[in-house]
DNA sequence: AATCGGATCAACCGCGGGTCG
DNA sequence: GCGACCCGCGGTTGATCCGAT
């Protein structure tokens, strides 16, 4: 049985609510209240609008107490460990997240995060979907590959990866068709990317290059980006990414991809970037909670990073033809 | 100055749960 | 218990803004 329509399309205004319309809600809904929408079009003077626009424009926008504006640094850090909460519990609310900031709606926080925040966490190296550093993400789906298929996903994604902080560092636009030694081999050199970049550009893709060839000179390119202690080993829990999660989470220090809005967010409780720094993106072992190294299924699945992008290369003891030879 | 493309945010859509007769 | 209806939610769309070229 299909459902029927909440209202009469034909007769329905749609699109941006004007200042009248606005008015004559507001008046209306302060006289009566909320109560049944539906029949709130009608009686508040004539307005063309569906009960379900009217219930959106009032609770979105029209609502005296709705706070209006930039969000908060103390409410991002709520949304975002909300979010890892929620998440982990295998369900978003973004009305429960919502209400945990007075004066903010469901729509205003999920914008916000769908805008800003995500891009935010990516920027720090936190995948805003499990809120995992994206190194530990790798580790873990390369345990449940055969060595093969993990060798042709961390040339894959070291690509993706190097495109993308070039991007980030930069702020210009890579081209992502032309940069052929992500995926067919593991050097990036100037001279390999076609000539006639910027200085600069150059400069950060050496410098990549290098880090990910383990050069301990190298060491100054990940300092640039990400000045993190030494991670932990283990699959990162929402502890390890955001270590205050209990006690009011907040990141210290600069912030990337953000440029000139003084955040105080940053890297540094992120260990993907120093995991990256120490050993190319993929923790050595899998430990369990309690510390204990976990087998994580077949012991030839185990990724060690020190293994996978030292200067020789040696992603496994794999047939010659499987290997990629890196570009020395 | 014009154009383009990305970012932002208000609004819409469709689904599912709750309530009531 | 069932159907009709209402409400609220999350995902998505589209208009507008704004900065880069």
């Amino acid at each position: 049985m299909g459902r029927i329509p909440c209202c009469e399309r034909e007769n329905v205004k749609r699109g941006q609510w004007t200042l009248e319309e606005d008015n004559k809600l507001a008046s209306y809904i302060a006289q009566h209240g909320t109560r049944n929408w539906r029949l709130i079009p009608k009686n508040a003077g004539r307005l063309q609008r569906c009960g379900k626009s009217c219930r959106l424009r009032w609770t979105n926008y029209l609502r005296p107490d709705l706070k209006h504006g930039e969000f908060s640094e103390a409410e991002e850090q709520t949304i975002v460990k909300l979010h890892a909460v929620r998440f982990v519990a295998n369900v978003i609310r973004w009305s429960l997240i919502a209400g945990q900031l007075p004066g903010r709606t469901d729509n205003d926080v999920k914008n916000h995060w769908n805008t800003k925040l995500k891009k935010k966490l990516s920027g720090m190296g936190i995948d805003p979907v499990t809120h995992k550093p994206f190194s530990h993400l790798m580790a873990e789906i390369a345990t449940t590959l055969a060595p093969p298929q993990v060798a042709h996903l961390a040339e894959a994604a070291l690509g993706c990866f190097k495109d993308e902080m070039l991007h980030l560092l930069t702020k210009k636009r890579t081209d992502f068709a032309s940069a052929p030694p992500a995926v067919t081999g593991n050097a990036y050199t100037p001279e390999s990317t076609g000539g006639g970049k910027e200085e600069t550009i150059e400069k950060i893709k050496l410098g990549l290059s290098k880090a990910i060839m383990h050069d301990p000179d190298a060491d100054k390119v990940w300092t640039m980006m990400a000045s993190a202690g030494e991670p932990s080993d283990g699959l990162a829990g929402l502890e390890e990414t955001y270590p205050t999660l209990n006690e009011g989470f907040r990141y210290d220090g600069p912030s990337y991809g953000n440029e000139g809005e003084g955040s105080a967010w940053s890297q540094s409780t992120c260990t993907g970037g120093a995991a990256a720094r120490r050993g190319g993106g993929l923790h050595d072992k899998v430990e369990d909670d309690n510390g204990e190294e976990a087998e994580g299924g077949k012991a030839e699945h185990k990724v060690s990073a020190a293994g996978m992008f030292t200067s020789e290369c040696v992603l496994w003891d794999l047939p010659d033809d499987l290997m990629i030879h890196p570009i020395v």
